[in-house]
DNA sequence: CGAATCCTTGAGAGGGGTCAATTCTAGTGG
DNA sequence: CCACTAGAATTGACCCCTCTCAAGGATTCG
């Protein structure tokens, strides 16, 4: 894992969740107060665990976030994948309640959390960023009850792969950053499930799968069938 | 539905989401400014509706409000159960992506919504409250993924049950304010399997049921084991 | 007492899980 | 450039947990 400073981005009227790529610093100056830091991640790092003192909260500059809870016999389920730009690590108390590792390679920003509550109160634009990226995940969870409570495999994947594209490429091919397992943990099924239904939807012309990782739509009224 | 104005409760030191029985005013008279209107629900009536435009922020005063959410073909899923205290009804965007129904007889406060933005900035009370009811919904949003996702039929009645418990009497006995069908739509089971998951923990002496709606949690450890 | 609703119980079926083997892919070193 | 290897993904066979369909109690309310 590396790390950098980071200076405030400079302007204010940045819109929400587009924060330009900062500007960094050596890591020995500090005549500026920095108000972030910047991490980079290879392949299945952990970046915080659940449990750890929730001290940051973090933004994802690029590659692919996941946050997941464990049960005590090691079944896991991915709560979110955070792309470009996702807020991750918001917590009302002072535990992360969920851990978090990269997916692939991944440079995140960590903004020091020394009290959340004075940070919302005042009026800059990481609070505003701060209370939409919270709202957004709690909108993100309510979908996600919906498709892990009453959604077939079928539909579940029908979904996932939709949201992806959206958040991706907004494209009709996606490359899929995460592994089988990963997918399934995220949706509620075994690896073996998440790997019938691709081949599923492949036989039924629905999508193409030129590879494991890359998932071309192409039938994408059908798959919006299959979204309920 | 009955409604009645609300004075802004007096006192800016009130703890969170601890906000005390607010005072009455005659619906004549304005010249103190209302912030938050009472409603009041008879059992299954509804609240909002998913795509209401979102004009209100709710709490709970008595009684039980479910808020759910509907697939195409009628599959429906809980997300939450609010009682006395709870907060619901926060959107990001402009319209309630979920229904809210009163689950028995049930009094509310509806606060105006115009603008939340303006709101969160703003640092009184009603603001840290709504922050906290968003993080709380969060939580509870996590916490039933996993348990969507990976919990089985028993596990999941047994987590319910804990919890339910802890947030009405915190006792060993609890009344269950919902019906066996509302149980199901929000562990992401049938009716039948919620009843013959009671009766499985009923057989085992993990718990008793005087009645279907009254349960007495007789062997709490067996649950928290089941909990995972 | 009858009607409606809610809950429980049973029998059977099926969707997804489990276990296991095979294929595919990416990375490594010769 | 090509074997070799380890991990990832696919596929098959079988099983079980939960769903479905259906009937039968229990409770409430007129």
């Amino acid at each position: 894992m590396q790390t950098a400073l980071l200076t405030k981005a400079s302007s204010s009227t940045l819109p929400l969740f587009t924060l330009e790529a900062p500007q960094f610093r050596k890591s020995g100056d500090n005549a500026v107060p920095a108000v972030g830091s910047v991490h980079s991640y290879a392949k299945d790092e952990e970046i915080f665990a659940e449990g750890d003192r929730a001290a940051y909260v973090y933004k994802v500059l690029s590659g692919v976030v996941r946050t997941s809870k464990l049960l005590s016999d090691g079944r896991r389920q991915i709560d979110a994948f955070h792309l470009a730009g996702d807020i991750f690590g918001i917590e009302a108390g002072d535990e992360y309640r969920f851990c978090a590792e990269s997916v692939g390679d991944c440079i995140v920003v960590a903004y020091r959390r020394s009290n959340l509550g004075a940070l919302m109160g005042s009026d800059t634009q990481l609070a505003q960023d701060i209370t939409m990226g919270m709202m957004r995940s709690l909108v993100r969870a309510q979908n996600h009850m919906l498709l892990l409570g009453r959604k077939s495999a079928l539909e579940k994947i029908a979904t996932f792969l939709l949201d992806m594209a959206e958040r991706t490429s907004g494209d009709d091919a996606l490359d899929l950053p995460m592994s089988r397992t990963d997918i399934a943990d995220h949706l509620g099924l075994t690896i073996e499930t998440v790997s019938r239904s691709f081949t599923q939807l492949e036989r039924q012309g629905v999508i193409e799968l030129p590879s494991a990782r890359h998932v071309v739509l192409s039938n994408k009224a059908a798959l919006e069938r299959l979204n309920a």
